[in-house]
DNA sequence: TGTACATCAGTGAACGCGCGTTCACTGATGTAC
DNA sequence: TGTACATCAGTGAACGCGCGTTCACTGATGTAC
């Protein structure tokens, strides 16, 4: 069992990105239940069959890539959450590191904004899944903060759902912007403002109601 | 010329009603561009070429969808920023007549928040392009408020957007709740703290930037 | 009211096509000695 | 280092199937007189 490359197992990757690529491509234009796994193969330059050599089936591949895509995010979330600095500063880091997650992975964020509530039901819930488990971090996170001392657990996972629709949602309007500056830069700041409302929010919250956890 | 009734134009209308139900229903599982002619008809228990006599294809069918959806949406809109009452009791009947829509129209609702980021060109531009256009209501609505005086055209339409997103996440969050009345009221209560905590924002907003219009 | 003709929503057969999947295969890479 | 055998990623032919679309049709409904 050698972990060092060898030939065979580099081709063998070289084909499998070849597929995945080729899918993220067909993907700008259309959503995974519509996919065929021939039409895929011809983009990758492979024959039909070489594609079972690497995935079951469609819904096999679209999982691969929620994996890929949620990596990606996953590491964004944490170096938004590591930033240092004021309240200010924070916001501004957050929405110019989604920015930039857009301009680097354009395809798998738009696989990640359509399939979250997509048609392919496996493929749905892993993404809903992934996108829970960032919302628990990002509370536990505010638990940390001053701002979220006496807050309830519900209510911190209240903000963080907040939060991440919210980072979801901008990131589904940095795609949407045409490449023009203009543009781009006014998602930017409609986005910054947003959360500067939201956290304004957060400093004046009292939290008023009973704890709804058991 | 006839306004009225007539046996054809009833038998019409009846079977237009049966195809755009049946995709409804077929739509609960799947997204609209793997959606098929034939598998429409057959639900809908008539010949495929009957479809013809009805829409040019499926695209033109999800077009005749959004129109529907969007007329239940608004209609939920307008009476949400037709409440009268305490700015407490406006966000709590909010909340109450996303779950009343969601509940009378599931599948309509379900269709609008899938295709909103879906495969299909049109159909998911028909949708953003509406969703716009009730932020630009609801920007006008909050531009009449006290709470609103001072506040630009950009800052407004801001505020707005986060209402309109944050409504489509609640009907998407109502659709995953399962039937059972405490994953509902959780879906209930986490919505309305959120309406809260934007409120709060709201009340404390500092215009603080400089305007971003021309 | 009755008759003769026009309209048109829905039918059913037929078409060519691309799909997903199977199978036996090829030939380069890897391994044992 | 050289040889003989094993592995296995990718191939290409073949299959049955459901698809979207066309066409000439049927027969109930509508209209003119």
């Amino acid at each position: 069992m050698s972990q060092t490359a060898g030939a065979r197992q580099l081709q063998r990757l070289k084909t499998r990105r070849a597929l995945l690529d080729a899918a993220l491509a067909l993907l700008e234009e259309q959503s995974l239940g519509s996919l065929g796994l021939r039409e895929v193969a011809r983009a990758a330059g492979v024959a039909p069959t070489a594609f079972y050599r690497h995935f079951r089936d469609i819904e096999d591949l679209g999982i691969a890539l929620v994996d890929e895509a949620l990596e990606n995010l996953h590491a964004t979330v944490r170096s938004t959450l590591a930033t240092s600095g004021d309240a200010e500063q924070r916001m501004s880091t957050a929405v110019e590191l989604m920015a930039a997650l857009v301009r680097a992975y354009p395809a798998h964020i738009r696989f990640i904004v359509r399939e979250r509530h997509g048609g392919v039901r496996r493929v749905r819930e892993a993404v809903t899944g992934q996108l829970d488990a960032f919302a628990r971090e990002v509370a536990e996170n505010l638990a940390l903060d001053p701002l979220g001392a006496g807050w309830s657990r519900d209510d911190l996972l209240m903000l963080a759902k907040l939060y991440v629709d919210h980072m979801v949602m901008t990131a589904s309007a940095f795609l949407a912007a045409a490449l023009e500056d203009n543009e781009w830069d006014a998602v930017s700041r409609t986005a910054l403002r947003q959360l500067r409302l939201i956290h304004a929010g957060r400093v004046h919250w009292t939290p008023a109601g009973p704890a709804a956890g058991a």
